[in-house]
RNA sequence: CGCGGGAUAGAGCAGUUGGUAGCUCGUCGGGCUCAUAACCCGGAGGUCGUAGGUUCAAAUCCUUCUCCCGCAACCA
């Protein structure tokens, strides 16, 4: 039996295990960076922190993904785990252990799960019944279907059944409403825990949890032609990651979770399957779920599907990883659903990490260094604004921790800002620039300066959780190293030269303000190039020209050129010049694309040339040849081949 | 009558247990020159979707209607 951890000073997040079918999107990042960030928080505060993050590996979708693609479904996995496990790389996630389920740990303990439970009497054998596509040997559910089509092959479906095991849901039915009911926190936000609690009243179906219409699962222990159906194979990661039942050591240190946090999409498994499965093997239920908000697209969800994903990478490589986390924490409240687009995220970036932040430090560490040499002067005779400066950084700590219970990152992160706008305010007020100049006031000016050195050292403690790599590098430009960066050393002023002179160092600006509407446009340019053109988007497209013979075809000569120089065109404002490498030869091509390229971005592209176009001249320049492009109505993409330059094209 | 959520300044959103409507961006005016054309101050702009009710007091609680959205058993 897991122990009450309460008073052990631990604590326990899992984010969901995702589902491996594609690479992650924003939202998936979302969640993550929020886990990661209460992570390093829990940490800073002292708390032994488990942190799990993983992926649910199994089922028919993947093992027909990689059937499509002629490779296993565990070279599937493998390979998008790769990139999965890249991407939180890139992304700083803090995660103590990460869990896939397709691992020996996982599996065996599954399938003792199923036993216990099994043992229990609470699973029995009956018949699954659904929709089934006899070519593509799918079931599907009534969601899945549309106009009684498979979703798949647009083929008839027909009601079929096959032997499967089923969980005895229905009979924690009354347990699992009481839980929702008595216990107000266990599911939030309450928007959430209403509509699980309606739907727990409406009555519960006991719970299919095997399948024999593909084999890409966990052997149902007791029934070799089975598999395990997702629910108990993927919720209890969350324990078996802890080495339940076999290794339990961390299981009673880390159980029962403090959180789950989840997507409004799966708050059911996680607050009505889940905690009736726990109930089935007599274990103690996690003490929170939460069901965050998602993040919607102009067009409404970001789906795989529908292809309007934002890909976080490039966000990361443009903007850096403490940009996005800072945005994704800041602009959404949490639990409800928020409006991403690139204008807000940009303008998130821009006015408070640019204009607040990394201009405070920049105006700081500049003053220090013209003022007093580069040494931080010590404390002075408190006058003015300096005591409100102090009592504004030193009182955000607190605020922060209470908005943290609540997950509340926004309101954290505003809290802080409100100290660094008081601090570049207090800047306003005490005019070193004024007091540099009056010798008198020399005293004057140095505590200010100790003033904003200090208030700094509060902010980049203050920010580590959300921004760990600002933290540090601010820290760098002040100098003060890792002194005196505990999360309690937050809440005292007096901190810097206590061991000894401290000297800043001007460095590189942290935040580069960006030119928004230019970025904009680099953005579309971007996302046009890599999203599938999408069914959904109600775009019309031009309707086909008239049928034409091989021989038409034929006359084309398509080669692939590589372009080795381009440059804007003197005489007209529309077109770019390109000297491209076709084998042998280079020859020049021009074309009217000088609004949608950048010179410098096309060179080493590989495009596709119609090599034997009539030779003609532009505004003075000779164009022999043209290049191909993709025109989605706004903007132009080349189209690029994966070949060497010279290739005939056919 | 399947279930649930939402509607608050030009835009995007906060508003914890009912107590004089807030934040950010934008906009207009002013200040400053240390700083990343950044920073600071001030103004304009809302009958909190509609109609009723409870209350000394309602954005907040109750009811009506309108319009959006999600879920209905694998989309973060």
């Amino acid at each position: 039996m897991a122990k009450d951890k309460r008073d052990k000073g631990v604590y326990y997040i899992t984010t969901p295990i995702y589902y491996p079918s594609a690479n992650l999107h924003v939202g998936h990042t979302y969640c993550t960076v929020m886990a990661d960030a209460m992570a390093r928080f829990k940490r800073m505060t002292g708390y032994d922190v488990m942190f799990l993050a993983g992926v649910d590996e199994h089922g028919q979708k993947i093992q027909k993904i990689a059937q499509e693609k002629g490779i296993t479904p565990q070279q599937h996995v493998d390979e998008i785990v790769l990139s999965i496990k890249e991407l939180w790389k890139t992304m700083e996630i803090s995660y103590d252990d990460f869990i896939r389920t397709t691992e020996e740990r996982h599996k065996k303990r599954v399938q003792a799960i199923f036993k216990k439970m099994y043992e229990k009497g609470d699973i029995y054998k009956g018949e699954y019944e659904g929709l089934y596509c006899t070519p593509c040997e799918s079931f599907w559910t009534e969601t899945q279907v549309a106009d009684g089509k498979c979703p798949d092959c647009g083929g008839p479906l027909d009601l079929a059944k096959e032997p499967a095991y089923f969980f005895r849901l229905s009979k924690y039915q009354d347990r699992i409403i009481e839980l929702l009911k008595n216990n107000r926190g266990f599911l939030k936000p309450d928007s959430r825990r209403n509509e699980m609690l309606r739907f727990v009243e409406q009555g519960l179906e006991d719970l299919c949890i095997s399948r024999s219409s593909f084999d890409w699962g966990i052997p149902v222990p007791i029934d070799g032609s089975q598999v395990i159906y997702v629910w108990l194979d993927a919720l209890s990661n969350y324990i078996t990651a802890l080495g339940y039942p076999d290794n339990t050591s961390k299981y009673e240190k880390y159980w029962p979770a403090d959180v789950h946090l989840v997507g409004k999409e799966i708050v059911r498994f996680h607050s009505v399957i889940w905690p009736a499965m726990l109930m089935s093997i007599d274990e103690p239920l996690p003490l929170q779920v939460l069901g965050h908000g998602w993040l919607l697209l102009e067009g409404g969800k970001m789906s795989k599907s529908k292809g309007n994903v934002v890909d976080p990478v490039k966000l990361i490589e443009r903007y850096g990883v403490d940009a996005l986390k800072y945005f994704l924490l800041r602009e959404y409240s949490f639990g409800q659903d928020g409006l991403y687009t690139n204008e807000v995220m940009l303008t998130r970036i821009n006015s408070d990490l640019a204009n607040d932040l990394g201009n405070l430090v920049s105006r700081t560490v500049s003053m220090i260094e013209m003022y007093n040499g580069g040494e931080i002067p010590p404390a002075g005779i408190e006058e003015g604004p300096d005591a409100d400066l102090k009592k504004t950084a030193v009182a955000a700590a607190g605020k922060v921790e209470a908005h943290m219970d609540r997950f509340a990152f926004n309101c954290a992160l505003d809290e802080i800002w409100a100290v660094i706008r008081r601090t570049n305010k207090y800047i306003d007020e005490t005019a070193p620039w004024l007091l540099e100049k009056d010798e008198a006031k020399r005293g004057r000016l140095l505590a200010a300066l100790h003033n904003l050195a200090e208030s700094l050292r509060i902010i980049s403690i203050l920010i580590c959780p959300f921004m760990h790599n600002t933290a540090d590098k601010i820290r760098d430009q002040l100098g003060v190293g890792g002194e005196a960066a505990a999360w309690e050393d937050s809440k005292v002023f007096e901190k810097i030269g206590s061991a000894g002179p401290v000297r800043v160092k001007k460095g590189k600006v942290i935040f580069p303000r960006i030119n928004i509407s230019k970025e904009l446009s680099r953005l579309e340019e971007i996302s046009s190039g890599g999203a599938a053109a999408g069914e959904e988007t109600g775009k019309e497209y031009p309707e086909q020209k008239p049928e034409i013979e091989y021989d038409d075809f034929a006359k084309l000569d398509l080669r692939v050129g590589e372009i080795e120089k381009a440059e804007k065109h003197r005489g007209a404002d529309k077109l770019l010049i390109f000297q491209v490498k076709m084998g042998n030869e280079t020859r020049q091509v021009i074309s009217g694309v000088a609004d949608n390229f950048k010179p410098e971005d096309c060179v080493g592209k590989k495009v596709v040339v119609v090599a034997n176009l009539k030779p003609r001249m532009l505004r003075g320049q000779e164009s022999k040849g043209m290049l191909l492009f993709a025109d989605d109505g706004e903007g132009f993409a080349f189209v690029t081949a994966d070949a060497s330059h010279g290739e005939i094209v056919s």
